[in-house]
RNA sequence: UGGGGAGUCGCCAAGUUGGUUAAGGCACUGGGUUUUGAUCCCAGCAUCCGAAGGUUCGAGUCCUUCCUCCUCAGCCA
């Protein structure tokens, strides 16, 4: 029997393979779940876990989230949702020092804003790993107890040189075989603050001589007097990420972790960990299992956290959500949208392969998705004056003004026009008009035809300019049959179709146009002409903002913040966030049109 | 020069236990529609899978050697 080939589903990649194996061989069916994170003993006394995989979205509070994070949130929010799974957000704050509730905040609004819960029914699936603290303590004295830990009072230079190299082995500490009972009391006394901050370290005891340095006694406890943003002065020990890490994944139950490439080498003592706390009893079987896929790498854009708080603090850009900056902040600012992040991630994949997405295929994306949802208006970015030299004045000599009809959408008829006045003076782009034509240019020229969009077709009859020769004023005459919409309409036929604004009725409007923040694809990459590492800074672009006046058509004064449209010809736009007023909109620029004209 | 990873079209990326014509997307190139030089539609786009050998009736998929890139020596995450 000729066995048909099904068709790869869309979106398949290495981590939804493993979870399809895993459900298949129902790894996890015996799971049980409490309705809360916690050890061997409380999951037992739980029902079987009602979710058949459950992943979650772990970042240290530290900063603000980024691109880079939202390829992550799709990731294990989507293999949830696909899987009819759970995903837990869950702050990874155990370093007091760099963490803050204002990160956490900025964190919880980009999970929401990219469309994501982590409420299940009653249950509530957000927490914190600092919430782990006495679990973690009681781990760590099990350890010690089974003589898998030990302390150390190597201080950090020493332990730096008995390490090893990445080719030498290291040497075991002169500590590493205190009596149980010594590590026990010496850790507790950590525990109370009987010892200054770095004096006392605890380590696992592993192999000082393994090829891999992060089994070489790695440290998993350090004493560090600081408030903690969510457990004040409770403690003075805090745990590292090596010990924090598997553990906050064993309580809550999570069967796929995943995380970036460079934890890779982390993950023998993830498992070794796991196994030791299981044996205590401490833990249960399954446990969690981590796996690791490739970061995004974006041209044109830092995506290091070092950097962004680089740029922000030195002022480089307005702050966390500038328009310019990769932070899921900014690009919801400048008028990036959750469903433009769904297709991007969609599209470049998950892997385990180094890459480097082209910046244009976010772009694509947004433009994609803005497309089909945003409402067409008209601007005029640049204006000049057109004036029509034989359109009807009124009986005061005033311009005779006529209603002409806009589709809001030219694929949606079902959204209706929207009316927009013709009068005899109006502003159109500057680069609509050439004095002199240059090849294949077919808008305005003196003599030529052009449409004024939705309204009449006119010929150009000349200009004025000023003493520097500059085109102040364009002159035509409109030809009174074509209007659109009319038999006429089609009565000659133009190739160049412009839009324009009414003079009188026009919004007057402060638009910011953006580029990219980044002139190099890959910045700070490479070296300088006498050898050192190129700054990221100097690849800066100098003109990455420019804030115009334009002319708007009068319905955009009624957008509301975060309302996007297509500026018809230009681009997608979006009212400002924070500094559009009701009545008095501006305009951050999201992406232009793309422009096939060769100029 | 230790360990751990990765190398499939310009950029991403599918390729189950080897099975015959190497998915798909983006980009690009033609052509069509169009009152946005936009959108949309249609067509084209890897005799080849980092390189060289080998096993096999058959290899991107197995073996050997080699090359390139990434990553690890925080009391950061």
């Amino acid at each position: 029997m000729a066995s048909e080939k099904t068709p790869t589903p869309l979106g398949s990649n290495f981590i939804r393979a493993i979870v399809d194996k895993d459900l298949e061989q129902g790894v996890y069916q015996s799971r049980k779940w409490a309705g809360s994170p916690g050890d061997a003993a409380h999951q037992a006394a739980g029902q079987p876990d009602a979710a058949k995989i459950r992943t979650r979205f772990p970042p240290e509070p530290n900063g603000y989230l980024h691109i880079g994070h939202a390829k992550s949130i799709f990731l294990n929010f989507g293999l949830a949702r696909d899987y009819a799974g759970v995903c837990h957000l869950r702050f990874d704050d155990t370093n007091p020092e760099k963490e803050s509730q204002e990160y956490v905040d900025s964190i919880t609004d980009a999970v929401k804003w990219l469309g994501f819960s982590w409420e299940n029914g009653q249950e509530s699936n957000l927490y914190f790993a600092s919430n782990y603290f006495d679990f973690m303590y009681r781990a760590a004295e099990s350890l010690i107890e089974n003589g898998h830990a030990y302390v150390d009072s190597q201080t950090p230079e020493e332990m730096r040189i008995t390490r090893g190299t990445l080719t030498e082995a290291g040497k075991n500490s002169p500590w590493r075989d205190r009596t149980v009972a010594e590590n026990l009391t010496l850790f507790r006394e950590m525990r109370d603050g009987k010892h200054a901050d770095g004096s006392l370290i605890l380590r696992t005891k592993i192999d000082m001589a393994s090829p891999n340095i992060n089994l070489r006694d790695p440290a998993i406890y350090r004493v560090r007097r600081a408030h903690h943003h969510n457990t004040g002065d409770k403690w003075c020990i805090y745990p590292m990420y090596t010990f924090a890490h598997p553990i906050e994944d064993a309580l809550e139950q999570i069967t796929h972790s995943i995380c970036t490439l460079e934890f890779e080498d982390q993950r023998p003592f993830y498992d070794w960990l796991l196994e030791r706390l299981a044996e205590a009893g401490l833990l249960a079987h399954p446990l969690p299992k981590q796996y690791e896929f490739a970061r995004l790498n974006l041209t044109y854009v830092v995506l290091s956290k070092r950097k962004l708080i680089q740029l922000v603090e030195e002022k480089h850009v307005s702050g966390w959500d500038d328009p310019r900056l990769p932070t899921l902040a900014g690009a919801r600012r400048r008028g990036y949208v959750a469903e433009g992040f769904k297709l991007f991630t969609d599209r470049i994949g998950v892997s385990k392969a180094d890459s480097w997405i082209e910046y244009t295929i976010l772009e694509d994306c947004m433009r994609e998705v803005l497309n089909e949802g945003s409402e067409r208006r008209i601007a005029v970015l640049d204006p000049i004056k057109l004036v029509i030299d034989n359109y009807p004045l009124d009986s005061n000599g005033k311009s005779q003004v006529e209603d002409c009809f806009a589709p809001n959408h030219p694929l949606k008829p079902e959204l209706g026009k929207r009316v927009v006045p013709l009068t005899r003076e109006l502003w159109i782009e500057r680069e609509d008009f050439m004095e002199v034509p240059s090849k294949g240019f077919f808008r305005l020229v003196p003599d030529g035809l052009v449409r004024l969009r939705y309204g009449y077709v006119v010929k150009c009859t000349g200009c004025e300019k000023d003493a520097n020769g500059n085109v102040t004023v364009v002159h035509c005459e409109y030809l009174p049959d074509t209007k659109s919409g009319t038999p006429g309409s089609d009565s000659i036929k133009v190739k160049g179709n412009i839009h324009w604004v009414s003079v009188t009725h026009a919004y007057e409007c402060e638009v910011r146009l953006y580029d990219r923040l980044f002139k190099e694809a890959h910045p700070g990459q490479g070296h300088t002409e006498d050898g050192r590492d190129r700054d990221f800074l100097t690849d800066l672009n100098p003109n990455s903002v420019t804030v115009i006046t334009a002319q708007l058509e009068p319905s955009l004064k009624d957008a509301k913040a975060e309302d996007s449209f297509q500026f018809e010809r230009h681009g997608y736009f979006v009212a400002d966030i924070k500094d559009s007023v009701a009545g008095t909109p501006v305009f951050n620029r999201t992406v232009t049109l793309r422009d096939a004209w060769q100029k």
